[in-house]
DNA sequence: GGTCGCCTCTTTTTT
DNA sequence: AGAGGCGACC
């Protein structure tokens, strides 16, 4: 135990375990513990624990039992403040390991708080409730499966997943797909979901709705029907459950009496009402919200801020405490992101101070191409490295997942090593999808949608038609598509037969093996290892299978299979919740383990949860010194030596997606804020003015960011206004009045043709369509510059149309992007 | 009826 | 660059 000034004895584990059932048995405990922590709490207060933390943070961690709203800026210790007030609130007795819960986010977060807390404290972490809103209504709905109307060993569909379920209902339901995208549809039935709304709850306003309505219903069948589900129905689902079932209900409120949620500005409205279940206001509970409406990047997937202010109101918070000081950046960083987050208008408002001095100035850089700012990147980084720094105290952050190629490329190139954090993940590759799917039909031949994906993978002679058959005959009978192969006639019915046949015997094969034993099965008894030996490029998904092996072998042994599963039987059956009159219904009965091993789960079902709750993230290499490739979305709550920024540009960051209303720029701008509050010492950022995007080049403009940052922090390490930024219209009169003209093409978007490609041949109608009309308009060529009295210059991007019709989209940098009739607008090719 | 290969469209961020 | 859709061929 490494708290050197723990007044009381050591505790052993199991005296934890005595506790933990203690803390079930209702108010009067927790009083108790109270009182015992006002006197501890003194003894304390110069203790290890609490050493050096500032006065916020100090009051923040020794908070009686009471709603607290912590508004937490970047850097400011904030997880520190989290585990620490736990470790507090156990070491004065206050708390036990299984009356507390904490949630947070992303997997990386839960993780970051286990190992602190385990390090702080003797206890079983893994037991304890700790972990993300996802993982913690998976092992609410596991223990209470049966009340939740699920199937025991309900398996969870991941985004993709998702989206395919939805387009087998909307094909089963004989809509245009074209006017409900799968996709778009997967987003309205989230959406509803994290709003609370089952389908009856949502006004049909219009026949759109009407519809979609529709199909949210019958994907809830089908899903129940194959005993799945989505990642909102893990929320929405536990969340019912509490509302209508008072037993449960009061069991949970009992047992938790302090609640923290880390990361509260992410919160939607569902997490929120979530939340008021476990813990009521007024119902006396400790809970303590931590969040940073700065840092509020998610209202993409309905994250709502308000619920800061709503939680402030609704529990009657007496006093909200804000972390202000930060320790991880020196002043020109600070500064940098304090001056860019003032331009937001919609803030609770704080600001970040530091006691560090000002440091290295913000270094700037601009690249020809996004290839030149890779390797520039690489460079610089390789510099850093040989200064001293540690490759994974380096990171590069860009804005969407697809920016990480070219700086792969570049740094496997130069043989430097790197992790990539996010983009394909582990679990979501293809060939490990199609494995995964063979191991979800052994455990629940049901799962449509994974007998679907591999039914015919490797192909084995069952078509399109087969399949439509054998999905007209599920629907007739309401049954699993694998329960009625038998309806299928002919060859194609025989090769059905074969296919579930195979499924079935592996199964009975692998009864009772390890689970490195039935992935290796299935792998060959499938066919999938056969059909990559045989494929040209299959190495390397051959070697994504073995690594598939790996993993599980992993999480059976490191891992400490099924944490989920295991931490089960202790606390939820333990003597003092039973004691305590918890409801037979959910008593025992409930679980059904393995007769023999006595398991909740097989680990098979439970390797297939943690692939679906956890995509993976910690497959690549850990512990290796390498450089850290990741989404601005990703790094968040993580914090590094040297951090780049890059693809710094107009349309990308802030993307263009997003910059259409002020909302949507706002979250850019907090996005922003997040990536330059990862830096402790130095931050680089960088744009480049042209950029491969999926297979086509984009000619860039430096980001409005650049002029939202306060000039004496920045360091140009290219020649400052060299690019073609903010206010480029005036540089060009200038320039151009200077008869020297502009070499490069600038503004930002998308372009048809490659970049360097001198003899451009039209590839598609649309490419010619563009060919004639800039025929007839000479002179005007799509991704070259064009010039206009009024808006100065542009980038053509599109033509469309002819004679009086023709018309362009032009960017214009600053003032946007626009649309001109050609038979109006004057416009001026510039080479 | 199945398979293979060419064509098109796509992509913001995540549990 | 990669996946899914569609048409031609077996």
């Amino acid at each position: 135990m490494n708290l050197p000034h723990d007044p009381r004895p050591e505790a052993p584990p199991e005296e934890l375990n005595e506790d933990l059932f203690a803390a079930a048995e209702g108010p009067d405990t927790h009083q108790l513990a109270a009182e015992a922590a006002e006197n501890a709490g003194q003894a304390l207060a110069s203790s290890g624990l609490l050493k050096n933390l500032n006065p916020e943070q100090y009051a923040a961690v020794t908070l009686g039992q009471e709603p607290a709203l912590i508004l937490a800026g970047a850097g400011s210790g904030k997880t520190r403040v989290l585990t620490t007030r736990i470790a507090w609130l156990m070491q004065t007795g206050q708390l036990t390991p299984g009356s507390v819960m904490a949630v947070t986010f992303t997997n990386k977060a839960s993780k970051e708080m286990q190992t602190r807390l385990g390090a702080m404290l003797p206890v079983n972490v893994r037991g304890m409730w700790i972990g993300t809103f996802h993982g913690l209504c998976n092992r609410f709905l596991r223990a209470h499966w049966k009340l939740a109307g699920l199937p025991q060993g309900f398996q969870i569909l991941d985004a993709s997943d998702s989206v395919s379920a939805i387009k087998r209902v909307i094909k089963a339901m004989k809509l245009d797909e074209e006017r409900f995208v799968p996709k778009q549809v997967s987003w309205f039935i989230a959406g509803a979901k994290e709003d609370a709304q089952r389908p009856g709850d949502i006004e049909p306003r219009d026949e759109q709705t009407k519809t979609l309505i529709e199909i949210y219903k019958a994907y809830e069948d089908q899903c129940q029907r194959e005993g799945v589900i989505d990642f909102a129905e893990l929320m929405l689902r536990s969340y019912e459950l509490m509302r209508d079932n008072p037993a449960v209900r009061d069991h949970y409120q009992r047992r938790f009496s302090h609640i923290l949620v880390d990361e509260f500005q992410d919160t939607n409205k569902l997490q929120y009402a979530w939340l008021k279940m476990f813990a009521p206001p007024g119902r006396g509970q400790g809970v303590m919200a931590v969040g940073d409406d700065d840092q509020s990047i998610y209202a993409f997937r309905g994250a709502r801020v308000g619920n800061m202010a709503d939680f402030e109101r609704e529990y009657r918070v007496k006093k909200v405490i804000k972390l202000e000081q930060n320790y991880r950046s020196y002043s020109n960083i600070l500064d940098s992101a304090n001056e860019l987050i003032s331009r937001n208008s919609r803030r609770l408002g704080k600001t970040l101070r530091t006691d560090a001095g000002p440091g290295e100035p913000v270094r700037v850089y601009e690249a020809a191409s996004d290839f030149a700012e890779a390797q520039w990147l690489i460079e610089e980084a390789q510099a850093l490295h040989r200064a001293g720094i540690d490759r994974k105290e380096i990171a590069v952050l860009y804005r969407s997942n697809a920016q990480s190629r070219v700086i792969e490329s570049a740094l496997f190139n130069a043989g430097i090593p790197y992790r990539v954090y996010g983009g394909l993940r582990f679990f979501e590759r293809a060939e490990v999808k199609h494995a995964l799917s063979y191991l979800r039909l052994l455990e629940n031949p049901n799962d449509d949608t994974s007998f679907l994906r591999v039914v015919n993978f490797p192909t084995r002679g069952i078509g399109a038609r087969a399949i439509e058959l054998l999905q007209d005959a599920a629907r007739m009978s309401g049954r699993s598509l694998y329960q009625s192969v038998g309806a299928v006639a002919g060859k194609a019915g025989s090769n059905l037969q074969a296919f579930t046949g195979l499924i079935d015997s592996t199964r009975n094969l692998t009864q009772g093996h390890t689970l490195r034993e039935i992935i290796e099965q299935i792998l060959e008894i499938s066919g999938l290892n056969e059909f990559y030996r045989n494929d040209k490029d299959g190495a390397e998904r051959l070697e994504n299978l073995g690594e598939l092996i790996n993993a599980a072998e992993a999480f059976v042994t490191q891992e400490g299979f099924g944490k989920d599963a295991v931490a089960l039987p202790v606390d939820e059956l333990s003597p003092g919740a039973i004691s305590e009159g918890f409801p037979a219904a959910v008593a025992p009965a409930n679980f059904t383990p393995d007769a023999e091993t006595g398991e909740i789960m097989s680990p098979l079902a439970a390797f297939l949860t943690h692939a679906s709750l956890e995509a993976g993230d910690n497959q690549a290499q850990a512990g290796q010194d390498a450089v850290q490739l990741m989404t601005v979305h990703s790094s968040k709550g993580l914090e590094f030596d040297a951090v780049f920024i890059t693809g710094l540009e107009e349309g990308l960051f802030p993307h263009e997606n997003s910059m259409s209303d002020s909302d949507g720029l706002e979250e850019e701008r907090r996005l922003m804020y997040v990536a330059i509050t990862r830096a402790r010492q130095r931050l680089y950022l960088a744009f480049s003015q042209t950029r491969m995007l999926h297979g086509q080049t984009r000619y860039n403009v430096k980001s409005r960011f650049f002029d939202e940052l306060p000039e004496h922090a920045l360091k140009w390490l290219t020649p400052r206004n060299q690019g073609f930024g903010s206010g480029f219209a005036k540089e060009y009169q200038s320039a151009w009045e200077r008869g020297s003209g502009l070499k490069s093409v600038v503004g930002a978007g998308r372009v048809e043709k490659p970049a360097y490609d001198t003899t451009p041949v039209p590839k598609s109608m649309k490419q010619a369509a563009a060919q004639k009309v800039a025929d007839e308009h000479g002179g005007l060529k799509v991704g070259k510059g064009v010039f206009h009295t009024k808006f100065g210059e542009g980038v053509l991007l599109t033509l469309e149309g002819s004679g009086a019709d023709a018309r362009a989209q032009v960017n214009f940098g600053r003032h946007g992007m626009k649309w001109l009739a050609l038979s109006v607008a004057k416009l001026t090719p510039i080479d």
